[in-house]
DNA sequence: ATAGGCGCCTGCTGGC
DNA sequence: TGCCAGCAGGCGCCTA
């Protein structure tokens, strides 16, 4: 479920409720969430400060006194919210850290449990895992070299390659297809076709809708909420994810679904073009005025 | 090396 | 009403 921006804002929603307080007590649930949490983590977590926590693509990372670093993902349904310690654990709550100064308990719930949660001994640890896993660069400043050079270098799809965290971190399947439609661009087009404009319309595209999604708190379809548990407010804005069989914002043409890179994909059959228009060689710069009618 | 497919889990929806 | 296939915001492992 989660992508970049409802990361982004649980992020910013737990920073206030979070840096400063201690741990007073951990609880883990008996179902195992993707990775086997770390041995020994009650003893080495108990007692200790929440110095930071920030974002690295999907990726939620909690700074601890002393160096322990809290690696958290939330995988399709993870939700880590701070709630008071009287309110009702909900099912499937998988994690429980008690705060200090009644400040609540910070809870991971994962219904599918495909979200995780790892401790790491200091930042190197944590900077050699994304390192291990290959994952790619923020998709905010990138310059359009970097994702030109990325595109010409693989004979996959548009979407598939979005939905790589090694070329961008933090694209998952909503804002794969929103970036698509926003930059007019057909996802099953190969990504060393594209011409250097297409590039860099891209490029803006993934910013902007990522961007605009964060502002709105990211997209709650179904299990989504921030960390103080409220939803997000981006699915109301959606143009072609899940729009299957509804008209076009853009040109009224009904939205098409395929699966493409095992994913469902959504799109405009008119707007997002699959083969190449040749058309804007030199002088017809300003075409697409003529797509009237 | 790289690209596609499957499995991991649970819950919900739509069609028969 | 009931059942079951299909689907879901992700990712890692296996194979060709």
């Amino acid at each position: 479920m989660p992508e970049l921006p409802e990361v982004e804002t649980v992020v910013r929603d737990l920073r206030p409720l979070l840096v400063g307080r201690r741990f007073t007590g951990v609880w883990a649930g008996p179902l195992a969430l993707r990775k086997p949490w770390t041995r020994g983590w009650e003893r080495r977590l108990t007692g200790r400060r929440v110095e930071a926590i920030r974002r690295r693509g999907k990726w939620i990372v909690a700074e601890m006194e002393r160096g322990d670093r809290l690696v958290v993902h939330l995988g399709m349904t993870g939700q880590l919210t701070v709630a008071p310690a009287e309110a009702p654990t909900k099912p499937h709550t998988h994690l429980v850290f008690d705060l200090d100064e009644g400040a609540g308990q910070l809870r991971f719930r994962d219904v599918r449990r495909f979200g995780s949660a790892t401790l790491f001994q200091a930042d190197e640890d944590v900077e050699a895992f994304f390192r291990a896993a290959g994952l790619g660069p923020e998709p905010f400043g990138l310059d359009a070299a970097y994702w030109r050079q990325r595109l010409a270098a693989t004979a996959r799809c548009l979407k598939a390659v979005l939905l790589d965290q090694r070329v961008v971190a933090g694209v998952g399947n909503i804002y794969a297809d929103e970036a698509l439609y926003a930059a007019r661009l057909h996802p099953a087009r190969i990504a060393s076709g594209m011409g250097a404009r297409e590039a860099d319309r891209l490029r803006r595209a993934v910013e902007t809708v990522l961007n605009r999604a964060i502002e709105r708190r990211g997209s709650s379809i179904r299990d989504y909420v921030g960390g103080a548990g409220q939803k997000g407010e981006m699915q109301t804005e959606f143009r072609a994810y899940g729009r299957t069989g509804e008209p076009c914002p853009r040109c009224g043409a009904l939205i098409e679904r395929v699966r493409l890179a095992g994913r469902s994909t959504h799109f405009c059959p008119v707007c997002q073009k699959k083969e190449v228009h040749h058309k804007d060689k030199k002088g017809t710069k300003k075409s697409h005025g003529l797509k009237k009618s």
